[in-house]
RNA sequence: GUGCCCAUGGUGUAAUGGUUAACACUAGAGUUUGUGGAACUCUCAAUUCGGGUUCAACUCCCGAUGGGCACCCCA
């Protein structure tokens, strides 16, 4: 009796992490659809594939987004090798690719660089809704042109992925936060601006102007809010370059019908930004609580020259919340090509059969069909109530008298019609009825 | 990190403080070695954990843990 309590508390701690979970089904097959989607978007706009390591130095990220960020922090993972290296769980994607960029040598290609990655980050954050600990992004990045025109294509390809997932009526925030000369002048003024108000700002702001004044003005408490009605704004700020660059960005926006909408408070939460930021915003998110944002990202001048590189990597980016897309009520289930559902379901039947049948399963495995089976069962009317309740469209059927004649019987599961094909026909067979 | 709500088999639900914690679905075995969503029989399987109140706790109280949601922040 203890013995059982002891085990039971055991299996209970061995499920997964808090905000860590497993995706498979109609979920695995949502992910995977959009992810194929995804790719193909991307290499319509010339963007190539990479993929960077889970777990990349800690500086690479410290340095990189920045201390005085929730993300690095509060919310990064971190370990400590048993050689002792100090290695991070990937918050995020940016920094990884710079650092590949850089360490690759890569700005002795053509420039710039386009790149597409996807793949799960991780935040020590406080699971919700849409919120997880490990969690999957989609992103794109165009790094060595400081070219507005980046800007925008960066933008029109993430935006085409979240319109060909079914988002709809997409508008896109975006602001400017300069570039090193007049954000350093910016952020001064603005201290000074917060400083004169001191005493009415809320601790967590006060702390923040220490660390990283620009978030103060998302803040969301109230007395801030009234505060920043007057504070100094970015723009305004601007130097005739970063106007000029911020000016033509929202031209090509315009020019592709792209809905945006300017919003001077917006600088978000890693410090790397440069210039051109924006977030896209769920618009009809429906009932059940605040909309989510879905993707967001921006130019990063600077970061590259941050992680160690001689010269300055002008670069831009757009990351995708994926979980946030595919279990959007909005989601256009997009059906995986690579992955697919089973199309047959094989049954067998008899000794003769259950002998025969893996050679049977192969012919369909070299043909590139997806099935499913139940070798374990011998009787036909459960199996083939396994393949109805399944949705397989077709059943193979393999008996006594098939496995003698060398045939199989197809059977399709919606209009109950059957034919029988002989093995070396099967494939033929098969091909005219997909 | 803060606040609010929640916690019973794999899932969904039941059980005025009082029998052996019930029911349905699912899963497994069988009736059944040749044609479907079936029926029947049997089987596996739960009160999150730890304290307290009580003759008696799934039920009441406290704490922890886990989950959901909101804030914060972000994708």
């Amino acid at each position: 009796m203890n013995n059982t309590k002891k085990t039971k508390t055991a299996i209970k701690d061995m499920t997964s992490p808090k905000g860590m979970r497993d995706i498979m089904n109609e979920e695995y097959y949502n992910f995977q659809g959009f992810f194929e989607k995804a790719q193909e978007v991307c290499i319509y706009y010339g963007f190539k594939p990479i993929e960077t390591p889970v777990l990349e130095n800690e500086e690479i990220f410290t340095t990189g987004i920045g201390e005085g960020t929730d993300i690095i922090d509060k919310e990064i993972y971190t370990l400590k090798t048993k050689g002792g290296d100090h290695l991070a769980l990937r918050p995020e994607h940016t920094a990884p690719l710079m650092r590949a960029y850089i360490e690759h040598g890569m700005q002795n290609m053509p420039q710039p660089v386009m790149f597409y990655q996807y793949g799960s980050s991780f935040r020590h954050d406080k699971p919700q809704r849409g919120r997880y600990r490990q969690f999957y992004q989609f992103d794109l990045d165009i790094l060595g042109s400081e070219k507005s025109i980046m800007d925008a294509l960066v933008i029109k390809a993430g935006m085409s992925i979240l319109e060909e997932a079914g988002a709809e009526n997409l508008s896109i925030d975006i602001n400017s936060i300069g570039d090193k000369e007049c954000r350093n002048g910016y952020i001064k003024e603005l201290t000074n601006y917060y400083k004169k108000h001191l005493n009415q700002l809320p601790a967590i702001d006060r702390e923040r102007l220490k660390t990283n004044p620009l978030r103060i003005l998302d803040s969301k408490e109230e007395k801030t809010k009234e505060i920043n009605e007057h504070a100094p704004d970015a723009v305004s700020f601007l130097c005739p370059s970063c106007k000029k660059h911020f000016k033509e960005v929202l031209e090509y926006l315009e020019e592709m019908g792209i809905q945006y909408n300017i919003n001077k408070n917006l600088v978000r939460g890693l410090s790397y930004y440069t210039r051109t930021v924006f977030e896209v915003i769920e618009q009809n998110g429906s009932e059940d609580g605040t909309p989510l944002t879905i993707a967001g990202g921006g130019r990063y001048d600077y970061l590259g020259k941050q992680l160690g590189s001689k010269k300055d990597v002008p670069a831009v980016g757009f990351s995708i919340g994926v979980d946030r897309i595919v279990s959007a009520p909005w989601y256009k289930k997009l059906a995986p090509r690579i992955i697919k559902k089973p199309k047959i379901y094989f049954i067998q039947l008899g000794g003769e059969a259950k002998l025969k049948s893996l050679n049977v399963i192969e012919i369909l495995r070299k043909a590139h069909i997806p099935m499913a089976q139940s070798l374990s069962k011998d009787n036909l009317g459960s199996q083939l109530a396994i393949a109805e309740k399944l949705q397989v469209p077709y059943a193979l059927i393999f008996g006594q008298k098939e496995a003698l004649e060398n045939s199989v019987i197809v059977r399709n599961m919606s209009n109950r019609s059957q034919d029988t094909v002989k093995l070396t026909k099967l494939l033929e067979y098969l091909k005219e009825i997909k």
